[in-house]
DNA sequence: CTGAAAGCGCTAACAC
DNA sequence: GTGTTAGCGCTTTCAG
């Protein structure tokens, strides 16, 4: 058993049990402590009935150590830093569950923040997750913070870009073939029969709008297929809901209607059908949909709409995987080096095919 | 202008700048410094001049306050603690943004976690949580975690229950009348003509759930309409959607069909919605559907989906202004008596009439 | 008006 | 094997 000299103290104050408290119980000092409990009782030779009577104190008192204190002391806080460009899509929201659960398995926790796709925004987001001094930066980089990418580069700071990224900076990414994938739905319409293809993106210069877009161009060059200034609708990102919806009702006007529509992102095409319902539009019979990225109502939806569909739990593991082994590596070794190897993982989309698109025996 | 003595080095070094560097640049204590950020120049009476002086170091120098040191020092990490079912669920993704957005308006960042509504887990992420000193909690509380919330509860930690609450538990909370709302979802459907009405909900002993099922039950009985043992079906939280929609589609089957649906959670509805899609059963014309909480799907689908909507928005605001007086009254004054009011608000669902049950006239 | 100094709780180099 | 001690960067009491 036992003897808790101080504990009525403790219980007293509601305070928390500290490192100093364990020691004085034990009758041991604090580096004692301190040792057993990071794993190095055997390396700095404690003895067997220090260590377990040390063990016997942590379980009784249930002692925890601060996170905060050893974060000062160690530079260390074990918290990732996750900027998406909003928590509540869901692309950003599930794979923040994946990121969550990875990040656990090796004892991180995360910050979440959302840039709105705003530059200032997400430079003050940055400022304030190096304020916080968090570990590793998950980031899904808006236009004009290549400065602050290159900054946090600089300093060696791990960090992973996902969804996109900048070709001039050499940073670790996680991204998804975005021009193979556009490529490949456009062509999916087309050899589904469909030549007057329309395109419904945003208006950005962010890579993986740029590549998509391209990715559309490329297909419809290869099959030498026309796409005229009214078959291609670029939507500002800010733009309002129903601001959006309207731009795409008069997109989809009877005069210049296309055959089939390619929106590249979720939203896009939520908003596509919206306008397409509210113009009754028969889908496939009179107007195919190919959409970007899945979701729960593309799935449901009458008819079920073809898409391409992110890997999302992929790059939530691949993700995590890199940025902890940069972490861990720079925690090792400081490798003055500074030669580690960047992570540039480009996984593939792939084609869901349900029924918006009238040929359905297509197989890619 | 300013003549940066130690520029060099600090720079070299590529050490952030700290306090004592100011004041070292300054040619004053770290005291001053200190009073000077944290706007107590006035209460110190520190002259205009250091004061001037001070300032424009930290802007000269970008001086950002080590958050962890602060944190250390004052106990408060400007962190709230936001634990959720699944951060990936449509409505925990809207509110965890709107949180965000007015936590920040206060100054704190977000913590989030997902209990994937399991007990244990849910108690180590309290533990979790507590360790990393965060100043406020907003908990989706999990069954069983009754003493984990009422010891919060003893060390006056702020703290606001969302979606669910303990009745016997004197909590804050931000909570939606679920009594209500599913009383008025069935009352509609009642005078919508539909007799025959089934529920499916979730196997769960948490109020919020308790509440729906009940206020389904008050409205039959008060229609005097008799809800039969094979009208109600409880799902396990955990089921796969595979298994769910299985069962659903057995619910639903010809011979013991009701003519009227209420799925009394958004994704019981989107299973619904599946196993109706595989069975193809025309709604509303054999079968009226309702559900518990928006999403776009609902909106989209067709024949689009009436639903009792929960206000996220509202919700989100009112659960965080409540937490951060709560925090800053925790930290103005010791505040020995306790007696601080609790918080409990009760926000109501509001019916979203679309098409999927036939009557559309009917106003409430 | 300003500064010295004592920590917050923890880690780790260095001593014995 | 174990303890002493010096901080991590900041706040704040108390003394001038």
């Amino acid at each position: 058993m036992i003897f808790l000299r101080y504990a009525k103290t403790i219980h007293k104050k509601m305070k928390r049990v500290s490192l100093k408290d364990i020691a004085r119980e034990a009758g041991v000092s604090t580096t004692t402590v301190s040792f057993v409990l990071n794993g190095k009782a055997r390396e700095k030779r404690i003895s067997e009935a220090v260590c377990q009577r040390v063990q016997e104190l942590v379980c009784a008192l249930k002692y925890k150590p601060n996170q905060v204190a050893r974060g000062l002391r160690t530079g260390q806080t074990k918290t990732i830093g996750l900027m998406v460009e909003d928590i509540s899509n869901n692309f950003f929201a599930t794979l923040a569950r994946i990121i969550e659960d990875e990040a656990d398995r090796h004892g991180y926790k995360v910050l979440y923040c959302s840039t709105e796709n705003n530059t200032e925004k997400a430079k003050e987001l940055l400022q304030m997750l190096h304020h916080r001094q968090i570990d590793g930066y998950i980031i899904t980089p808006t236009n004009g913070i290549e400065e602050e990418i290159r900054e946090l580069l600089q300093h060696k700071r791990p960090m992973v870009l996902i969804d996109r990224y900048f070709p001039e900076i050499p940073t670790n990414y996680v991204m998804v073939d975005n021009f193979r994938g556009a490529y490949m739905a456009t062509e999916y319409l087309i050899k589904s029969g469909y030549r007057k293809i329309g395109i419904v993106t945003l208006a950005s210069e962010q890579v993986q709008m740029q590549d998509r877009l391209e990715g559309f161009m490329a297909a419809m060059h290869q099959y030498k297929l026309p796409v005229r200034k009214y078959d291609l609708k670029k939507i500002p990102f800010e733009q309002q809901r129903e601001k959006t919806v309207q731009e795409i009702v008069r997109f989809l006007r009877p005069a210049t209607r296309p055959e089939a529509v390619f929106f590249t992102t979720n939203y896009l095409g939520i908003y596509g059908l919206e306008a397409i319902k509210q113009l009754g539009i028969p889908v496939p019979e009179e107007l195919a949909v190919i959409s970007y990225d899945d979701h729960d109502l593309f799935r449901l939806h009458n008819p079920s709409i073809t898409c391409m569909a992110q890997p999302i739990a992929e790059i939530g593991r691949q993700v995590v995987q890199v940025l902890v082994r940069e972490m861990e590596e720079q925690n090792g070794n400081g490798n003055g080096n500074g030669n580690v190897n960047v992570n540039q993982l480009v996984l593939p989309a792939s084609l869901v095919v349900r029924s918006s698109c009238a040929l359905q025996e297509w197989v890619i």
